[in-house]
DNA sequence: GTCAAGAAGATTGTTGACAATATTACAAAA
DNA sequence: TTTTGTAATATTGTCAACAATCTTCTTGAC
């Protein structure tokens, strides 16, 4: 067993898409899965990057097995693109991947919050939400990139994902979160963006209070939505930005 | 190469799945992972049933590494579930479960229809949309199962599965159609259901023609639901009587 | 200088054996 | 009769080696 349990913890993620019945202990597959995941979403390993077999084992100290299931599982996360005999490497999404995905990531985020607020449970799930969105109206003026502000939409994200009473749906979520995050924060990078993003997690809460699924699946779709806008806006940008770069 | 190629075409939904650079040979998990799947759904393999890695193994003359991943694969689409140390097993959904994934399929489809009736090709595919919804109209007095419509309608889902400009979403109602095929069939399975269906389908045919998203997502969302509500209605009949017939 | 063909190297696909773990059958005790 | 502990068996997890395929580099011709 070469896998440094220190590093266990920096997915949790992959523990919350295990849902129901989480087994204490990961597999080896699943630690590798992790340990790889945390470098794609940090940035370690660029997109495009090919992800060698052989060396990620030697590099863990097991055989290529394990290697090869932990890579077929970060190719459900969407992670890395698995080619017949050509392997693995990091996905490098274009702006109209990006699109996809926020697509169906609105879609189902409204699927998620309208079965949360017609769900007996909403006025409990409203008193957890509540001092989270207080905060987040505390944090949203604070200039600079916003990370605290950030965590906290992603905590509560976590929450609602977690609360809602349809396995499967948390598992496609779960695995949407993932390939989503890297992009999450371009949409919260300003002032202005996240006075309206507080705006409309004050109006979800309220939709959910008041069980009225309609409002709460109009309102998620359009937070989607408003991020997807937000981070094709900067991907744009920042394609421009290096087409200039290289000229 | 232990595989009978005869039975290759038995799950074209797996091909389409590929999506985009469909390659014209399956590799040899594909190939086992479409053979196991044709019984999963044929019900050879009976829900709940465990499928033993050497035993595929022998029977298809390969190593269990080929059929450890066919396994994955199947898991995939939902067809097994595999735990960890204890194999893989034929799903056998409960009633909420099958609820829960014709709700996703509901908002998944209610995109996908709207992506189509606001995509410029829309004109295009209405016409080629046309005659096959015209011989729904007259399949559907059939008295009996109404095979015939129920294929009618798979190959109509398929046209707009494939249609629609976004793979991601392509990919997961692929995998979300193998699920539900199981079911839809409950659905349609008297004439006033297929009367019903009809209009649906004609509805969302003009919404399509005049490009209209809302009531193509509106159409489209309701067409899943009722389906969802016959199949559980079937369901629980089906289980009312097993539970007679066992006491 | 560019492109094509071929060889060498690198990488994934598959296999069979061994290790670790789970399942089952059976016996003994409450 | 039911439950609990234990041994035997069955099954998955992992490994290292070999085969098949792809990539890359070199060489040569135009």
């Amino acid at each position: 067993m070469a896998i440094n349990p220190a590093a266990m913890n920096a997915l949790p993620d992959l523990l919350t898409r295990l849902g129901g019945s989480a087994p204490l202990t990961l597999s080896l597959p699943e630690q590798i899965a992790a340990r790889l995941s945390e470098r794609i979403v940090s940035g370690a390993y660029t997109p495009g990057q090919r992800i060698m077999e052989q060396a990620v084992a030697e590099e863990f100290e097991v055989s290529r097995g394990p290697v090869r299931e932990a890579l077929r599982l970060l190719e459900k996360d969407g992670l890395v693109i698995i080619n017949a005999r050509r392997g693995a490497q990091v996905t490098n999404p274009t702006i109209a991947e990006v699109n996809e995905i926020f697509d169906i990531r609105s879609m189902l985020n409204g699927l998620r919050d309208r079965l949360i607020a017609e769900s007996p449970q909403r006025a409990q799930l409203a008193l957890l939400l509540e001092p989270e969105i207080a905060k987040l109206a505390q944090t949203a003026d604070t200039s600079g990139a916003g990370d605290e502000y950030i965590d906290i939409v992603l905590r509560l994200n976590r929450l609602l994902t977690q609360a809602v009473n349809n396995q499967r749906l948390q598992t496609i979520l779960g695995a949407l979160a993932v390939q989503t995050v890297r992009y999450t924060r371009l949409g919260l990078s300003t002032p202005q963006r996240r006075q309206q993003s507080v705006q409309n997690w004050q109006s979800l809460l309220r939709a959910i209070r008041d069980g009225d699924g309609d409002a709460a699946e109009r309102i998620a779709r359009q937070r989607v939505i408003d991020s997807r806008d937000a981070a094709v806006e900067h991907l744009r940008a920042q394609a421009a930005a290096s087409a200039q770069f290289a000229a």
